[in-house]
DNA sequence: ATGGTGGATGCTCCA
């Protein structure tokens, strides 16, 4: 079973990147965030029209989003609020096989990295304070759980262009990552992509607009994780960051990352 | 050190 999750920074806009993403990698299960539309304004058609048979969608007007696109049949849906608000940030969904799927879009943190001067940074801190106290709650650890999204930090110092640089900008400050990382502990997630390439090599999932040249300049940085539960380590057998689709046509300034999972 | 671009919206917010 192939899972990509894709920040497409808005759906209704790139609906025919969509189309290539099918091309290129056929997921099984596509799981976006950043859709900017509303339910009652959702494609649900033209993605149906792409195989897309099921779908869970939680979304709102003009900002954030997220969205499951699936071929195969989705079980239970659940949407959570975090830190009190509604803003359509999470879905998850029951997979054949057993597999719980969460999917998380979680707060940029605007640009100030100080939780006393920036809301949307003390927002952040809290989103993910409390995605990790809710983990920690969560028994059964033996799930089988699969956990994707644009979760807005860099981790690792290879997650970025340059560590030494970033340690004061949003993303990759000491203040997210330790929390990044009780959140990752918090059920000995297992970090999909970096299980195949190793942690001293760069990888990055996003690439600023800002830059006049993407490519040449390549200072990336990887936000877009897939994590899996320990128990589903052993099934992992592939994964692919789609570098290439950042040179598409008016593109995401994000790309899809993939895995394997091996059925069993 | 600064400002750079892009999307949705509607005379500005967010990333």
């Amino acid at each position: 079973m192939r899972i990509v999750t894709w920040n497409i920074n808005s759906l209704r806009l790139r609906l025919p990147l969509v189309e290539r993403l099918v091309g290129a990698l056929n997921p099984d299960v596509l799981c976006l965030q950043e859709t900017k539309v509303e339910d009652g304004l959702f494609p649900h058609e033209a993605l149906a029209a792409l195989g897309f048979a099921h779908r869970a969608v939680v979304g709102m007007k003009g900002y954030n989003g997220v969205a499951i696109l699936s071929r195969l049949p989705l079980g239970a849906t659940t949407a959570k609020r975090w830190c009190g608000r509604k803003d359509a940030r999470h879905l998850a969904v029951r997979l054949p096989g057993d597999i719980e799927l969460h999917n998380f879009y979680v707060p940029a943190g605007g640009d100030i990295p100080d939780p006393a001067a920036n809301d949307k940074f003390a927002h952040k801190l809290s989103f993910v304070e409390e995605a990790a106290r809710w983990w920690a709650r969560q028994k059964q650890r033996g799930a089988r759980r699969v956990l994707v999204g644009d979760l807005n930090i860099a981790p690792l110092e290879h997650d970025v262009w340059s560590h030494k640089q970033l340690l004061d900008v949003v993303s990759h400050t000491p203040a997210e990552v330790e929390r990044f990382a009780r959140w990752q502990e918090s059920q000995g997630w297992v970090d999909a992509v970096r299980h195949f390439v190793p942690a001293d090599q760069k990888l990055y999932s996003w690439w600023s607009y800002r830059a006049h040249d993407w490519v040449a300049s390549n200072r990336g940085r990887r936000l877009d994780h897939i994590w899996v539960s320990p128990v589903l380590q052993p099934s992992l057998e592939r994964a692919i960051v789609l570098r290439e689709a950042r040179g598409w046509p008016q593109p995401s300034d994000h790309v899809p990352v993939s895995i394997d999972l091996a059925a069993d």
